[in-house]
RNA sequence: GUGAGUGUAGCUCAGCUUGGAUAGAGCGCCAGGUUGUGGCCCUGGUGGCCGUGGGUUCAAAUCCCAUCACUCACCCCA
């Protein structure tokens, strides 16, 4: 009966994906990695629910951020009252739902910090890795559903001067990340502190500092003439003199990191008509980039850039932001950024009556790990176990004897209790060629063959056990098998 | 949300322009060659509501319309 029903075509929804065992091998060893170094600079796990109720995920990412939200309708009862109202247009449409797939890990993180301010260490630093949900058309390297790694410090105001070296901490745990990884990267450094001076200088009204900023990040794409047409387009338009100061910063040499954000302080102060004595902006940077230079040398001259023209889109960030791509111009076009984030100082009070400096880096594992496989970079195969027990005798067509399974399972267990993973053929009986076969498809790395006629319960009995990767075969007892397939690891 | 492209076997695709008889290939899968030890080779076999619905026609995978799904670009981002 069953089988005459219709059939349930398997389909994922859109943007979404499964990942089989050798993609998850690969995906385990690089969260792996990961969570090592995460471990290593003294951070914590955290997990949160991928649901999230509604007015702790709304107003905090912008109006595209809102458009990209999963939504759960509400349920039962509740849901007629809603759909009442609605239709009689009394509430909007969004009314029909209380909750939400979290969009991000950084709101979970300050709804937490809100709720156990008490008991949680301060500062509180935590890593959290797992899937979040956004609305989005799926492309490559783009997914409705994807990880995303986010490592965070939440400081308190009373340590101010810690408050200004998370940032600093942070990026040296992204440099080492992608140093452990082998990716070449590049962290662009900016802050919205310099961004919002620059915004008032150019003449633009605070209102619409977030266009601002969507249409600074256009420069990179079509440089200064497309930035202005996309302020055009937003309803800015820019004095000739504010064109003129944002050209120069464009055209800015930023290779001396330092020496270039002294040229922006006395070009805003300069601008400002006596408005500025100083670039709150440009101060904040140029000691976090002091501060790291004195941390990694090495390693911030190598990853490290200055670019005044990043901006970033998700409304929170309040100072230092950064993003990372690859060094791989071919890489960084295609897959655009691969992890970024910044200071955002106002998160936790949109909770309560008490504001939290913090700062996060949110890597997006996915695209790390699309690039890892373009780049071909040697990732470990996964094994289905070390060894595959099969049977030399086929009593009668594939029905071993019992006598012939017994002694497979003695073996199967003393190889259990010696920490050696260890399965019994689902083909055990068949032809060997079909059981040896099996097992490379299953990915075992051995195969051991219990022969006709062997009585197994003597101490020096030996079986005929054979690597499946080279071929090489070998008569050994249980306790030389043991030790061959640990020398085999690697 | 806007624009473009693609839907044919489990997978990758050919065929469509110019409609015509049992719709093809490679890979995979199954069986055998192999009195029993995988990967190579050879032989045979399995497998298709040609995305879905409608229209034109004596006749549609092929032409037209609609619809859905996927992909790409914009947007935005990880």
């Amino acid at each position: 009966m069953s089988n005459q029903a219709k059939k349930i075509t398997p389909a994922l929804p859109r943007g979404m994906r499964d990942y089989l065992p050798d993609q998850m091998a690969v995906r385990q060893k690089i969260i792996e990695t990961l969570r090592r170094v995460f471990e290593l600079y003294g951070f914590q796990p955290l997990e949160t629910p991928a649901m999230e109720r509604l007015e702790v995920l709304s107003g905090k990412y912008g109006e595209e951020g809102e458009k990209l939200s999963f939504r759960v309708m509400k349920r039962g009862a509740e849901l007629e009252r809603a759909l009442e109202k609605v239709k009689a247009g009394e509430a909007p449409v969004s009314e029909l739902c209380d909750m939400g797939l979290r969009y991000d890990l950084t709101v979970p993180l300050a709804r937490v910090v809100a709720m156990y301010r008490d008991k949680l260490p301060l500062p509180f630093k935590r890593y959290q890795i797992g899937p979040v949900w956004r609305a989005d058309r799926p492309q490559h390297g783009r997914y409705r559903e994807f990880t995303q790694c986010d490592v965070d410090i939440v400081g308190t105001e009373e340590l101010s001067y810690h408050t200004k070296f998370m940032d600093a901490e942070i990026l040296c745990l992204v440099m080492d990340v992608f140093s452990a990884l082998n990716i070449e990267i590049d962290i662009r450094i900016s802050s919205r502190k310099l961004l919002e001076e620059i915004c008032e200088i150019s003449g633009i009204s605070n209102d619409k500092f977030d266009d601002f900023c969507q249409a600074l990040d256009k420069y990179d794409k079509g440089g200064m003439k497309l930035v202005v047409e996309d302020l055009k387009l937003r309803g800015i338009n820019l004095s000739t003199q504010g064109i003129i100061f944002l050209r120069e910063l464009s055209e800015l040499n930023t290779s001396k990191i330092i020496l270039s954000i002294d040229q922006i302080k006395n070009k805003i102060v300069n601008n400002s008509k006596g408005e500025f004595q100083d670039s709150i902006g440009c101060f904040d940077l140029k000691e976090l980039f002091e501060t790291i230079f004195s941390l990694r040398p090495s390693m911030a001259s190598k990853f490290l850039l200055f670019d005044p023209m990043l901006a970033r889109g998700l409304d929170y960030y309040t100072g230092t932001i950064f993003e990372i791509t690859t060094k791989d111009k071919n890489l960084r076009q295609s897959f655009g950024s691969i992890g970024g984030g910044g200071r955002y100082d106002g998160l936790v009070e949109k909770f309560i009556d008490k504001s939290f400096p913090a700062i996060g880096i949110s890597f997006g594992i996915d695209r790390i790990i699309d690039i890892l496989l373009i780049e071909g970079k040697e990732i470990e195969m996964a094994t289905g176990g070390a060894i595959a027990i099969i049977s030399q005798s086929q009593d009668s067509p594939h029905t071993p004897s019992p006598q012939s399974i017994s002694q497979a399972g003695y073996v199967q267990d003393l190889l259990h209790l010696k920490g050696i993973s260890a399965y019994i053929s689902p083909y055990y009986g068949y032809r060997l060629g079909k059981q040896i076969e099996t097992a490379v498809r299953m990915k075992a790395r051995f195969v051991l063959i219990i022969e006709d006629g062997v009585s197994i319960d003597k101490e020096d009995v030996s079986f005929g056990i054979k690597r499946l990767s080279t071929g090489e075969q070998r008569r050994l007892t249980l306790d030389e098998a043991v030790k061959w397939i640990k020398e085999t690891e690697q």
